[in-house]
DNA sequence: TTGTAGGCGTTATCAC
DNA sequence: GTGATAACGCCTACAA
């Protein structure tokens, strides 16, 4: 662990300057007997690049910074494993940011960028209030959010359609013969929250179906608060044959009361979850799950924000992901 | 996105030197009327420190690595939650890097510590060869390795003790009366994997029972090998009462294939799974599992890095994480 | 082709 | 207390 050799070590050694030293690690054109005598002398001393000095000269890291609320959220393990190698391949590393969906933290995470250890980031953020905009549009570095901010914000945006999403689950209830289709969703101020509530009323709208208070509680996407606020629903809602919830960590919640109350699943009651997660296929029985196309969202968000590390000014570009529906055994068969 | 302000802008909007930015910034002692003009300036022009410019010359990066296989499997998210805390409580970026678990990317990682990068890394590697341990040691900055390296190796040290763990399942598993016990590993060239099979072996002879090559497969240490192993397995000895998985991804797929089979979990053959994750309780039946504490070696290794970095000299440590069996329906009730 | 020198943005050591 | 000034390791005009 003795202190590295530089490119002055290496001069030394091979008997050139600094400059030869530079322009051979480069490539760029030089006699034949210096760049052995460099190759050589760099090889010797066990030469690697200084990145950080390489990164003030350059003003690029070679970092790319990727923000999600929590990584014990499946979700966002699956948009790593996307993003991850397309950054690699482009030669960047990956660093992370759990920011417990806490919007101050956001905020800084953003801020932080001014610090210039990433070349750009990509965020996804459950809530998106001004003070993200602000920050995002303030922000040093190029920023790509996966999740859907307002029309016409001026950033690189992938974004599911979860409302479609919605509408799919419901109208694969609705054809099974569920009648009094419950649902358990998120926080109603984070962006997903209230799109899928409003895609809950419009699907029952559209299927001819009552809205009914009773069938709705809001929870947070965690397993835990997604059991309680089905246990609400259950208890002002007895005669619930269906459940659609906002993401897979409730459905599963929601799994446990069920199983508590003597339910059959998916024989009394069909359960939905969304995102379709590896739970979803793990959880018996297994989840139908809404596919928000994670990975896709993921791989596309990287695409965007090395594209945009490219060229600077193209102007910013959306990217929709559709949804599709994945039944399996917990939608299955009817009342 | 304009070129950001740096000491120099501030210190001409200041009228002062950059010398008393850099110390006023620093909290250094500084006349007051001084301080105020700088913290003035810097706040208008809306200052932040390049994180990059600093490293060059503090010579820290005051980022961490952390490097292991495969960030599908939740063992890494769970180590990974505790390790990030950690870090950034103590002012660390954390850096990720998913190597497949292929031994000369694991060296590539390593090496590239050379670049300066980060101050420090964790690493997570399944097989531990001599030429991980030749680059352990020529690395450029601290390592800390989870998982066992050789007696003697002069290097920080998280290890869990696998070996207990598959001998706490295995008497259960007699306990609960079952004799033909199956043992589904993972490859036999990995650590944990040739820990595991000694420690089944070992754990059979102390209870009295015979050691069956039928009785034994060999996969990879994901789901679909798991579940590949276990068909071979199942198809060779019918009469399996017990399956002692080497992780919870085989577990998944031995449950798979055992349903397939017509076998009821537990009641037919008893199944048990290996690192705790978040999908054991997920499945059904819940899966009984050995916790062979992720979360805390995640964490033990971020602490002993975090020491490490202050302290370069001080000896290297091993820390052992006992394991502890996480008796779920998937081993209740008897044949 | 090669070397000298300046600068990337900070910190830190000197004199003043 | 404060201001020049020299690093940190690399790249790149510009000169030779």
């Amino acid at each position: 662990m003795a202190e590295g050799p530089t490119i002055t070590t290496i001069a030394e050694r091979a008997g050139v300057s600094i400059a030869s030293v530079s322009r051979v690690l480069n490539g760029l054109p030089t006699r034949e007997e210096t760049v052995r005598r460099v190759l050589a002398a760099a090889d010797e001393l066990g030469y690697v690049p200084n990145a950080v000095a390489r990164s003030l000269k350059s003003r690029r890291t070679l970092q790319v910074a990727f923000a999600m609320a929590d990584i014990g959220n499946p979700v966002y393990v699956a948009m790593i494993r996307q993003i991850q190698p397309v950054l690699k391949a482009a030669g960047y590393r990956l660093v992370l940011h759990s920011t417990d969906a806490d919007v101050a933290e956001e905020i800084d995470v953003l801020r932080s960028l001014g610090e210039r250890y990433a070349d750009g980031m990509i965020m996804s953020p459950l809530r998106v209030t001004d003070d993200h905009l602000k920050a995002i549009t303030a922000a040093r570095a190029p920023v790509v959010i996966i999740g859907s901010v307002p029309e016409g914000t001026p950033v690189d945006n992938v974004r599911a359609d979860s409302g479609t999403g919605v509408r799919l689950a419901l109208d694969h209830l609705y054809a099974l013969g569920r009648r009094r289709i419950g649902f358990v969703d998120g926080p109603l101020d984070t962006v997903p929250g209230a799109a899928r509530l409003a895609a809950y009323r419009d699907a029952l709208h559209a299927l001819g179906l009552p809205y009914d208070e009773d069938l709705v509680e809001i929870g947070d996407f965690y397993r835990t608060d997604g059991a309680a606020a089905a246990a609400r629903l259950l208890r002002r809602a007895g005669d619930v044959d269906a459940l659609m919830c906002a993401n897979d960590l409730i459905a599963l919640g929601a799994y446990d009361v069920l199983r508590r109350a003597g339910r059959r699943i998916p024989a009394d009651v069909a359960v939905v979850g969304m995102d379709d997660t590896d739970l979803a296929a793990v959880a018996w029985p297994a989840l139908t799950s809404v596919c928000l196309g994670s990975a896709e969202r993921g791989r596309a968000a990287a695409e965007l924000l090395l594209d945009r590390l490219r060229d600077r000014e193209r102007p910013p570009r959306v990217v929709m992901v559709p949804p599709r529906l994945v039944t399996r055994a917990s939608t299955e068969g009817g009342p």
